[in-house]
RNA sequence: UCAGGGGGCCCGAGGCAGCCGCGUGCGCUUUCGUGUGUAAACAUGGGGGGCGCGAGGAAAGUCCGGGCUCCACGAAACAAGGGUGGCGGGUAACGCCCGCCGGUCGCCUGCAAGGGCGGCAAGGGAAAGUGCCACAGAGAGCAGACCGCCGAUGGCUCCCGGAAACGGGGCACAGGCAAGGGUGAAAGGGUGCGGUAAAAGCGCACCGGGGGGUCGGCAACGGCAACCGCAUGGCAAACCCCACCCGGAGCAAGGCCGAAUAGGGGCCGCGCGUCCCGGAUCAUGUCCGGGACAGGGGAGUUUCGCCCCGAGCGGCCCGGGUUGGCUGCUAGAGCGCCGGAGCAAUCCGGCGACCAGAUGAAUGGCUGCCACCGUGCGGCAGGUCCCUUCGGGAUACCGUGUACGGAGACAGAACCCGGCUUAUGACGGCCCCCUGACGUU
């Protein structure tokens, strides 16, 4: 099983979809993909910082997914992670735990609870698989 | 020479090791897949492993100048619009850089005239024209008279002397003046002497200014002597005038490839009921839009009612779009070293190396040690100080060991160069100016 990464504009979209982790550092999407193996994003917006700061945060991200998904990751299921201010230099172990625990909610089929403010529309059964 | 302060330029943008990764180029390897082939083999894709290279001085802002690409265009000139503005040099070019000139500010030197050093500034034209110069002030562009000065000359129904002529004094009416005060960013040359009733380039000397001459300089400009009594203040970053420069858009430029699906156009074959209205057309109609009737179909059948259809279908060809891929794409007005020319910017010659090409965007992640700063502890070696029994003790300075804490900037190539501007922490190197101390003359 090889990582892929997430190329197209409308992947990013649908993942939005998914089943939804939010931690202190980040917020992870998974959603399956209908046997396109384990694949994943990285989303960082300008919101964040500038340029410098948004492409380490990529970096670490990257790493830290290059080292999880393998062991952690669902298969066939694609991972997008958003960045959040509070991960700017966050303690790379300590996100690496978080991303551990992240993983194996959303293996249960578990999110965060939509909630009144940002409805997402019944699509939350995207992780209710077998 | 040292210390402190200010300014400018240059280099560098922590180092090493271990483990795990990313992008790219080139070899190697493979009992792997696919294609061609009788085969050998070749091509292509995948796996494994090796080697090389892999962000910046600003990659930033996108403010100028170019290369390159496409578009437009006979050439050139003029007009419009925009830009630039002392002179010379450098450059592919520039609004950039270097040198110089003039201006201005500060410091030093000198009796002075002058000279030296450093800084600053978009520095063509104000007798081509138009416009503006607020407030204050008497007066601000045909200058002007508030306070003031004078009142020589003329005047006075003033005072004294005198017979008178007249003399002396007074007044400040006419009138004269612009020195001094005052206003202002700016008041129409400055200082001094003469002169005068008081004054004034009214006269003179020096300084400043002017146009012409002459000498020097490639030039900006400068020197000199004579002449002119001074004859037109500022703003051109207000319009304007003069000289010179400029076609536009940008790598999302531009070129190439091609699938599915949907849609467009053309041709051919078959098919396409009648009538009416309107549109388009010079006109015809197998043109376009609408309506009525006939016709066909649907709900099991028939009648009535309701709904739908009422012109396409098939084949071939063509061009375009979306998404995607390839290319442009990195070897260059470039880099390093050496030599030469030049005050310098820069240029010339020789030698050498190949030095990022990503595209949801590589150039990284983690750990350890060292290096920088601060604090505490140990006193381990040295220095210093104390007691002095070969030894012991203290230690604020320096080295060093250790623990804890802190700092680690600005910032990420996106077609490529030359500049400018802006942002930037620590440590270095060089230069200039100012201040202080010491030493020498």
């Amino acid at each position: 099983m090889t990582l892929s990464v997430l190329t197209k504009r409308a992947d990013f979209l649908a993942a939005n979809a998914g089943t939804r982790n939010a931690r202190a550092g980040f917020v992870l999407l998974t959603r399956p993909n209908s046997g396109q193996g384990i694949r994943f994003g990285i989303t960082v917006t300008k919101k964040i910082g500038n340029a410098v700061v948004r492409n380490r945060m990529k970096r670490r991200f990257r790493e830290l997914l290059r080292a999880a998904l393998p062991t952690l990751g669902l298969p066939d299921h694609d991972h997008v992670l958003i960045g959040r201010a509070g991960g700017i230099e966050r303690d790379f172990h300590l996100m690496a735990e978080e991303l551990a625990r992240a993983l194996a909610r959303a293996r249960e089929g578990r999110g965060d609870p939509s909630g009144g403010r940002r409805p997402r529309k019944g699509d939350r059964k995207g992780g209710n698989r077998p």
